[in-house]
DNA sequence: AGCACGCCGACT
DNA sequence: GTCGGCGTGCTC
């Protein structure tokens, strides 16, 4: 069977004479149903088509952006020709594999992908005029929008300009922005200013050091003034203003190199053998880890793309590497949070012009020129795989994506982390592992049995705090879930206040009139009962261990001001006491870590491995000591977080992961539903469960509630149109994949009512 | 019958 | 993404 992607083996095009005829194209409109289309290459383009070549071919008459997949042998079919190709889009062959690979493992439409990896802000509506008609308003050569041409030509006379070649679209790169820069004029100032001019000294003063000229946005930043003063020195006709276009954010390293040593024989074992390899590194080595595979990579002539799962993680590492690595190598971050400087980044990259280029998951489908190593940080990190609610990006995991993309350019690969996924630590991943770092530190641990207490916070733990706090030290305590309590419950009946459409209790949170009743799972809010809804007891109670609940416990028991540090808030910054989600309060060291409730973060949402990594993380972001309450003091999973013991965690847990047939052991597909019950179920029945090929499992549908409030709001849903959940279980993954694609292909064709939305391998279910 | 509207499938 | 076909349902 001819692979779509390299072509049919019967004719390689090799010679001018059997230079490709037909090729396969993906054409990028929003359309998750359209297939892949065949157009035949005419004489003129003959030559300049490859897979990756972006073209555009027509479709109902209009032009349209596309790239080119694959080759096909010409058949007595009727074909319509390509129009042009637009090469300053052109990608890579084997990045447009990787496309392919990413869709049929993600049950994701090829087009979507191979969008995710063109330069982000194409104009893919611009015309140029090639042979104006007589009479029209545009010149040859002019570039305008679609809409504007329709206007004055109707939609049949665009069509026909269009098939008579008069105008052609022309996708290009988001064009070259300006930037304003302030120049020193010649002779400079220097002494003409008045001595009270101090702003306007500093500025110039800013403005020599960066050799006379400097973006005015860096150097208002950078010298603490505002306009006015710049305004002053124009005045003066000490500098003048001018626009310059924008160019990449790419810096140089201006480090010795000198603390990599001890990771050098790691990083050159990982490159001279290639493949897939496992680091378990400690975090706080992860940029000096990062820094030895980029500078064995740059010895070997390639660069080393870096995935962090954070922009924030993305700027601190690109910060640390320049630090880290010896002088002289490029280095570069790329984020959406970039705007504009992204699309230059890509262009900096695919042209090799980037030594290091270190990114969000955004960055796994860029092009880099003579890529020798692709490494991921925290790669566990659920921010590497785009939210598939969000339409952001692919929703595939970036250590997933990288493991295909080394596959393919031959590239090794490095996952660093001191908790890696069980996912890939498994022998079956066909990632090797490196010998693990020890940790530089591990704090003293002190495990307190709850057993038959009521108490919520002990007095160990009170009095660890007052301790650290006497030594003027700081204090962190991990409370996963908001509000004051995480339930509320009758004192005479024992009934507890849950969601009726979820079932779920209620978390108690702040509020005027007693505070509100909210539900974790659907969002739902309602005003805090007075009385029992089974009993009619007056005595309601609340409890269980949330962040503003121990924040106005231990405020009350210390005496001292205490931070509240989540999502949303963040109040009394600097507070010697902060109590605040795991992944705000984790990210500052302390010299105390309490975790109130180990069990709520081990069993209580997610799966024990995000447990056990969040605990041990708690141990790593402590600079003396860690404080766990717990009412299973033995608990296997809970020791050997406590003990850093990530192995032992890995030799208990991958067996039964083996014999459940996770991954990647087995597969799985999350396949989500949103309309009414009696739709989705016919669905399932009469279009999906005959269609399902023998060994692939299917689940469901049972109801889901749809996830926060937001989602809600988003979806439009109702009491009407929830959200149902099917899982699709298989042995290998592209067969789970194929069958999830089927459905949700199925379902978008034949049931327009109903919305699909796939996951393959979550990481959670 | 004549027309507006919306859904569906084709488009290469 | 764009278009035409066709069925539904409403109006003259």
């Amino acid at each position: 069977m001819p692979n779509p992607t390299t072509g049919s083996s019967q004719q390689p095009p090799r010679t001018r004479r059997s230079a490709v005829r037909v090729v396969r194209v993906a054409l990028l409109i929003r359309s998750h149903t359209l297939p892949l289309l065949s157009y035949r290459v005419p004489n003129r383009l003959a030559g300049g088509v490859r897979v990756g070549t972006t073209v555009v071919a027509p479709l109902s008459g209009y032009g349209r952006l596309g790239v080119v997949v694959g080759f096909e042998r010409e058949g007595d079919r009727e074909l319509k020709e390509l129009r042009t190709v637009a090469s300053d889009l052109n990608l890579p062959a084997t990045l447009v594999r990787l496309c392919a690979r990413v869709a049929a493992a993600s049950a994701l439409p090829l087009q979507t992908v191979l969008r995710a990896a063109l330069p982000p802000g194409i104009s893919a509506a611009a015309c140029e005029v090639i042979r104006p008609a007589p009479g029209w308003p545009w010149k040859r050569g002019e570039v305008l929008g679609r809409a504007e041409l329709r206007r004055t030509l109707g939609a049949a006379g665009l069509k026909t300009a269009e098939e008579e070649m008069r105008v052609i679209l022309t996708p290009r790169r988001a064009p070259p922005r300006t930037v304003e820069w302030a120049v020193l004029e010649e002779g400079g100032i220097g002494s003409r200013l008045p001595r009270r001019a101090h702003r306007q000294r500093a500025l110039a003063e800013t403005l020599e050091r960066h050799g006379g000229a400097c973006p005015t946005a860096y150097l208002l930043d950078e010298a603490g003034a505002g306009r006015a003063s710049l305004r002053q020195l124009v005045l003066r006709g000490a500098i003048r203003l001018e626009g310059r276009p924008e160019t990449a954010p790419v810096s140089y390293t201006r480090g010795s190199g000198a603390d990599l040593a001890s990771y050098r024989d790691g990083a050159g074992r990982a490159l001279e053998r290639g493949g897939a390899w496992v680091w378990r590194t400690p975090t706080p080595q992860g940029s000096a880890v990062v820094a030895a595979i980029a500078r064995a990579a740059a010895a070997r002539g390639g660069g080393t793309l870096v995935l962090a799962p954070e922009v924030e993680a993305v700027e601190r590492l690109v910060g640390e590497l320049r630090r880290l690595l010896p002088a002289g190598l490029t280095v570069a971050p790329y984020h959406a949070k970039l705007g504009r400087g992204r699309d230059l980044l890509y262009e900096a990259a695919r042209r090799g012009e980037v030594d290091v280029l270190v990114g969000t998951r955004a960055a796994a489908l860029v092009p880099v020129g003579s890529l020798g190593a692709i490494c991921v940080t925290d790669e566990p990190n659920e921010a590497h795989r785009a939210d598939p609610e969000s339409h952001e990006g692919v929703p595939v995991h970036a250590r997933d994506l990288v493991m295909e993309r080394g596959r393919i350019e031959d590239v090794p690969l490095v996952f660093l982390s001191p908790t890696p996924s069980l996912k890939l630590y498994a022998p079956e991943s066909g990632a090797s592992r490196l010998p693990p770092r020890k940790p530089d530190f591990w704090p003293a641990i002190r495990l307190v049995d709850q057993r038959g207490t009521g108490a919520a916070l002990s007095s160990t733990l009170l009095d660890a705090c007052r301790e650290t706090l006497r030594e003027e030290g700081c204090v962190g305590v991990v409370a996963n879930r908001l509000g004051l309590a995480t339930l509320v419950s009758c004192r005479r009946c024992g009934r507890v206040l849950s969601c009726p459409t979820c079932d779920r209790p209620f978390a108690l949170h702040d509020g005027p009139e007693g505070g509100s009743l909210a539900c974790g799972t659907c969002g739902r809010r309602e005003r805090a009962a007075r009385e029992c809804p089974a009993c009619g007891s007056d005595r309601l109670g609340a409890a269980g261990l949330a962040a503003g609940g121990v924040r106005s416990t231990l405020a009350g028991a210390l005496d001292v001001e205490v931070d509240l540090l989540t999502a949303r808030e963040r109040d009394a910054a600097g507070a010697p006491v902060v109590v605040g989600t795991t992944g705000l309060v984790l990210k500052k060291r302390c010299d105390l870590v309490v975790v109130p409730d180990a069990d709520a973060l081990l069993f209580g949402s997610g799966t024990v491995e995000r447990g056990f990594g969040l605990l041990y993380g708690a141990a790593e972001a402590s600079r003396s000591r860690l404080l766990a309450q717990t009412r299973s003091p033995e608990h296997p999973v809970l020791r050997a977080a406590l003990a850093g013991d990530y192995e032992a965690f890995a030799a208990a847990e991958l067996p039964r992961r083996r014999a459940l047939g996770y991954p990647p052991h087995g597969h799985l597909a999350k396949i989500t539903l949103t309309g009414p019950e009696r739709a989705v179920r016919r669905a399932v029945e009469s279009g999906l469960r005959p269609a399902l090929e023998p060994g692939i499992e299917l689940t469901g549908p049972s109801p889901v509630p749809a996830n926060g409030a937001n989602v809600k709001a988003k979806t439009g849903a109702n009491a009407e149109t929830t959200s149902w959940r099917l899982l699709l279980r298989a042995r290998g993954r592209e067969s789970v994949a194929a069958a999830a694609a089927l459905v949700a292909r199925r379902v978008a064709e034949r049931c327009g009512g109903l919305r699909v939305r796939v996951e393959v391998d979550p990481e959670e279910v």
